[in-house]
DNA sequence: TCCCGATTGTGACTTTTTCCACTATTCTAC
DNA sequence: GTAGAATAGTGGAAAAAGTCACAATCGGGA
């Protein structure tokens, strides 16, 4: 559901760069300065012929007889992804959830930060979460426009995610992140990911024994 | 992360089955009765020939000409995945994140029901979330085995969740699904599927034009 | 200086996944 | 009853993804 076809590089490669930059990251956390290969895959469950791979796609971010300088391999990665910059993010739908994406303190220092946050309930608009005060709905696509904004998380009703949707990318919204469990629709230009808790754990109970 | 290796269909076919019936279950609630492959890989964004595939591997669930019976397909696809049943779930982890899991409705109709919040913060200790209490993690070991809870999901800070991890894994959990972000490691018998929303933007960052 | 262990980057190969296209079947309309 | 349109199921081809294994290179130590 994102990707371009123009480019040569595959989308599952991609898919994986943000998982490779979250284990350097906490490599790094952890005062390291060197890793290799292997141990990034031992750490991940891929294989190490894999990471290089992947890696080389982009050019030799390695020493051969060394390995990979921690550092610098992140440098390279979130200019790969474009997460050297801010990118400032609208949600949309101030419930649970969406309150407490709008809480969390971890997108920040990965390249996002929280900029809006919208609803349609009148109880809701105005409130504060945090730092921001919940924006009517309404206003939406004018805050969209005048702001340039790009990415956007759905965190509403399944029943009004497509609505949602069209609205945002009428604004110009290129990238949706949908935490509603539902497929929408949009224009090809535009790449949705989704969030649904339960689809991992349907997965996952398939290999379970059920022994009830 | 998920597999056995033993069984014969592929664990990617396994990861469509959700989709699958999600938007089977959408369907009827429009008062469908009849979907064709084509139908459901127009809003799946998939080949109708794969779907017709993977379909294929649980036995032939459509009639040529006609297409798929919703009920039908919804039950046999339940069945296979075992989700005909209710999967009781420990939440680990009451802040913000825990708290929407533990409150959010969608799981209970889709074979899910949260049945245990846990935490460590004595404030948060014995709080009612809806209709729970928030337990002490002190006592997570006993109530998972002696309920052989098999599901956890982890919404604990990134540095913890290894640790929780641990207690559950040594308690009996088989499958997890890690909000942290975080990878973590567990023996091969059990299964972890993680959730981090930073991982879906920055993969869609990639294929944005920055135009600052 | 030279050797040895470690590790990358990569071409070739293998495995997995997806897609194609065809047959068989079903339903509807006439 | 028959023709025609629609659609599942499927074997095999094609494409994609992953793995292997090796040459090249690096750093450290004798």
């Amino acid at each position: 559901m994102p990707l371009k076809p123009s480019n040569s590089i595959p989308d599952i490669v991609i898919g994986r760069l943000p998982l490779y930059l979250r284990a350097l990251t906490h490599l790094r956390q952890e005062g390291r300065d060197v890793t290799s290969s292997h141990e990034l895959g031992e750490k991940l469950g891929i294989s190490s012929a894999q990471i290089r791979k992947d890696l080389s796609h982009f050019g030799g971010f390695g020493k051969q007889g060394t390995g990979y300088q921690i550092d610098f391999l992140i440098d390279r990665l979130r200019k790969v992804m474009q997460v050297n910059q801010e990118w400032r993010v609208a949600v949309v739908g101030a419930g649970h959830l969406g309150s407490a994406i709008s809480r969390y303190r971890g997108f920040r220092d990965r390249g996002f930060r929280i900029a809006w946050v919208f609803d349609a309930d009148p109880a809701k608009i105005g409130t504060k979460i945090d730092d921001f005060i919940v924006q009517d709905v309404a206003n939406m696509q004018d805050i969209i426009r005048s702001n340039k904004v790009q990415i956007a998380m759905i965190a509403v009703p399944a029943e009004q995610a497509q609505q949602v949707a069209n609205l945002l990318v009428e604004a110009g919204v290129r990238a949706i992140l949908n935490y509603a469990p539902i497929n929408i629709n949009v224009p090809p230009h535009v790449m949705v990911q989704y969030i649904d808790p339960v689809v991992h754990l349907q997965h996952m109970t398939y290999y379970l024994l059920s022994d009830e």
